[in-house]
DNA sequence: TCTGGGGTCCTAGGACCC
DNA sequence: TCTGGGGTCCTAGGACCC
């Protein structure tokens, strides 16, 4: 039997690389990555780590820090990030087509056909085509599960000496490693699990792996079963090449600023909606309901918090964005309270399925097959010139193509980017730019 | 003033059925 | 007063991931 090997090979600091990739005198210094609406730092560079900003800490708590310190900070542009990590992707796909992609910054490979003496020289190889290619330096992990091959790449990256790249073949190896790494630094223990587990006196991977199985499963489930045998080298989870389809599509996003009216909440959850219905089509899926959310500030002392969800059950499942616009508006009205000021809107849609496998309904419309061309018409319209170039009124008249619009021109949903950059990969202006 | 967004899986417990 | 047993389905909530 053949034994599997796995690698982990994940993007350092990815945000903060694909920004440096087009402003390479940032290497070096401190740069910061905000979530949207310039909420919190969800990316670091080395040395911004090592002037202990944490990540998740709100941007307004570490400003005074960022100016002193020179900090350099981006709001996120996941136009380019989605761009990059495609590019990274197409290159590791050169050495295998057994690829995994696991997160917008990490992939799986297989590499079970290797010969263990050719894994690290293979390694190095994959670590250095892909920045070469893309600019963006990564680190490789490899072991024999999924798991253990995560264990590897976080040491890659800490262990001086390993320069990026760590195999773990033998036994030796493996438990070393596995003494080294924490407890809720292993991939399935989150912080519950983790503060449970330093009471009972597991505090590494290796004390862990140590439990008994029936203990393991009756408190961390199968999950967590799954875990633990994995750390001992028995694969339970494969490789999947193709992502499977998603259950539920979610878009929300936090309005620039509170709002109390229902006209600016109607237009965001609008083009919430058509955005979500887009990536519904894009899947080739239909939603069989869909569910509305509506919050108040959940950090606020002073106001009675409020999150309200209402959710709406289909006659037959859709992808019609028009139908599913008229159905999330009228939700939207039936939660609204004025005087209430809200934070954020979103829609869910549940209980995918195939569009192929919609049970045509007889009493329906008899113009589905044109409301279908319509919707591709649209799709195809919006990929060719971008996501605002086709919109309902009840959007709003204001869009969000301008990037560096001034705040009063833009509509008070709309998220703060006050420190985006460009799209340098994919905006036509600015490949123009890059072209002179 | 200012605290992200988008997912998955699992389990317990209630409702309901025979 | 006593008040079976086993199965399925659904949902809310918890825990986890990046």
């Amino acid at each position: 039997m053949e034994t599997t090997r796995f690698a982990l090979v994940d993007c350092n600091s990815f945000y903060v690389s694909c920004e440096r990739v087009f402003r390479p005198e940032l290497n070096g210094r401190p740069v910061v990555v905000l979530s949207n609406n310039d909420g919190c730092v969800i990316a670091r560079s080395n040395e911004a780590k090592a002037l202990d900003i944490k990540m998740g800490t709100p941007y307004f708590q570490m400003k005074e820090l960022a100016k002193q310190e020179r900090v350099e900070v981006f709001s996120s542009n996941y136009e380019l990030y989605g761009d990059m990590s495609r590019r990274v992707a197409n290159t590791l796909a050169q050495f295998t087509p057994n690829l995994e992609i696991y997160s917008i910054d990490e992939c799986f490979m297989d590499l079970s056909h290797l010969k263990p003496e050719e894994v690290a020289e293979y390694g190095k190889q994959i670590k250095k085509t892909v920045e070469r290619w893309t600019g963006i330096p990564v680190s490789v992990g490899v072991a024999c599960t999924k798991t253990l091959a995560k264990v590897a790449n976080r040491l890659a990256k800490k262990r001086v000496g390993a320069d990026g790249v760590l195999v773990l073949e033998s036994k030796q190896e493996t438990e070393e490693a596995l003494r080294q790494t924490e407890v809720g630094d292993v991939w399935g223990i989150g912080r519950q699990h983790a503060r449970r587990l330093q009471q009972l006196d597991v505090h590494t991977a290796w004390d862990l792996q140590k439990l008994p199985e029936g203990w393991v499963k009756k408190h961390m489930a199968v999950t967590g079963l799954r875990t633990l045998l994995e750390l001992r080298g028995k694969p339970c989870q494969e490789l999947e090449i193709e992502a499977p389809a998603r259950k539920n599509i979610c878009t929300s996003r936090s309005f620039g600023r509170p709002l109390t009216q229902l006209t600016d909440i109607e237009e965001a959850l609008s083009t919430h909606t058509v955005r979500c219905a887009t990536k519904l089509r894009k899947q080739g899926s239909c939603a069989s309901s869909l569910t509305v959310f509506l919050m108040t500030n959940r950090f606020a002392v002073t106001e009675h918090n409020f999150c309200n969800s209402r959710t709406k059950q289909l006659a037959s499942p859709t992808s019609n964005e028009l139908e599913l616009l008229r159905h999330a508006i009228s939700l939207l009205r039936v939660m609204f309270r004025a005087g209430k000021r809200y934070v954020k809107v979103g829609i869910i849609l549940n209980d995918l399925v195939p569009a192929s496998e919609v049970q045509l309904d007889l009493f329906s419309h008899q113009n589905d097959e044109k409301q279908t061309k319509l919707m591709h018409t649209l799709d195809t319209l919006r990929q060719r010139f971008g996501h605002h170039s086709l919109k309902y009124a009840v959007q709003g008249a204001i869009d969000e193509s301008n990037r560096h619009k001034e705040e009063q021109q833009k509509a008070p949903w709309m998220l703060r980017k006050d420190h985006i950059s460009s799209c340098y990969t994919t905006a036509v202006e600015e490949l123009l730019v890059i072209r002179k």
